[in-house]
DNA sequence: CAAGTTACCTGACGGC
DNA sequence: TGCCGTCAGGTAACTT
């Protein structure tokens, strides 16, 4: 589900809830998402503890907590979290349930067990950077990624933009919509190999990656399914898609029919004279 | 070692 | 109505 504009809708929808508040309880459904969840740490370390902080990196939230635990949640294809009283009717694949000193809890719900839970001590949260997100490319919005590091990363490679571009260690947080989208604004054809792009069309995919994750972001996220926010509300962005899903319809600049083709086992959209 | 493929899961949808 | 194949917002572990 969730490319980095959903992620950090729900890191801002749920930190102001979460901030201050203490695990009274942690509950969960026995089943195992990408791995194991860690129940047992998370009981014998996370009880009693306040959140401190509640932060997105590349698509993981990081929780921390007072005395410098950190819980770190990765969403995977259908993953969400959300805010709710206790009382309220459970969705079906609520895996994790974390119970907060002011009669609410946290849900963690994913259909798919895609996701993954960890729960890093103090000494492990120091050094996450170069553990953990040790091939975790920067965020989009840093300093970091600008058309000559990107020159550098396409480099002898041979291998699509779009793919380059859905690589995590090159780029943290752009998956498939946000990848399919941002070449169109950058009029780059998806399948270009990445090693042939121009400093100049690099320094125009930088900008219009960070224009649509923004704008994506302001939206809300995309729902294209089933995607909401920490208050349960649907994001618009997808209602701006100008390639993503629309294979057959006319491009908004010229008219011509989007197309669709597999590049690395993922749908890519794109208009044919536009891009290039 | 880089690049391509498969596996992990559930659910929705279209065709028959 | 239901059975089957295909597809889905992600990523790591395989194979080639």
């Amino acid at each position: 589900m969730p490319e980095l504009p959903e992620v950090e809708v729900i890191c801002r929808g749920i930190r102001p809830l979460l901030i201050g508040r203490r695990v009274t309880a942690i509950m969960s459904s026995g089943k195992k998402l990408r791995h194991p969840i860690p129940l047992e740490v998370m009981q014998d370390s996370m009880l009693g503890q306040t959140i401190t902080t509640v932060e997105r990196r590349a698509k993981f939230l990081q929780v921390g907590l007072q005395h410098g635990e950190m819980l770190i949640i990765h969403l995977g294809m259908t993953g969400n979290l959300g805010i709710f009283s206790p009382s309220a009717v459970q969705a079906k694949h609520v895996h994790i349930r974390w119970s907060l000193d002011n009669d609410t809890e946290l849900r963690y719900n994913d259909s798919r067990r895609f996701g993954s839970i960890r729960f890093l001590q103090r000494d492990e949260v120091a050094k996450r950077e170069e553990t953990l997100f040790k091939t975790t490319g920067p965020e989009p919005f840093s300093d970091e990624f600008s058309a000559d590091y990107l020159l550098q990363r396409a480099k002898g490679k041979s291998l699509g933009v779009k793919l380059l571009l859905m690589t995590n260690q090159v780029v943290a947080g752009i998956g498939n919509i946000y990848a399919n989208e941002s070449l169109f604004a950058a009029e780059i054809h998806p399948a270009r190999q990445a090693q042939t792009l121009t400093r100049q069309e690099w320094s125009r995919l930088v900008i219009k990656i960070r224009k649509v994750l923004r704008q994506a972001i302001e939206c809300g996220g995309s729902t294209i399914r089933d995607f909401v926010n920490a208050g349960q509300e649907r994001g618009y962005f997808q209602i701006n898609f100008h390639v993503y899903g629309r294979e057959g319809e006319a491009c908004s600049r010229c008219s011509t029919k989007i197309e669709k083709l597999k590049l690395g086992g993922r749908a890519s959209f794109y208009c044919p004279k536009c891009q290039r």
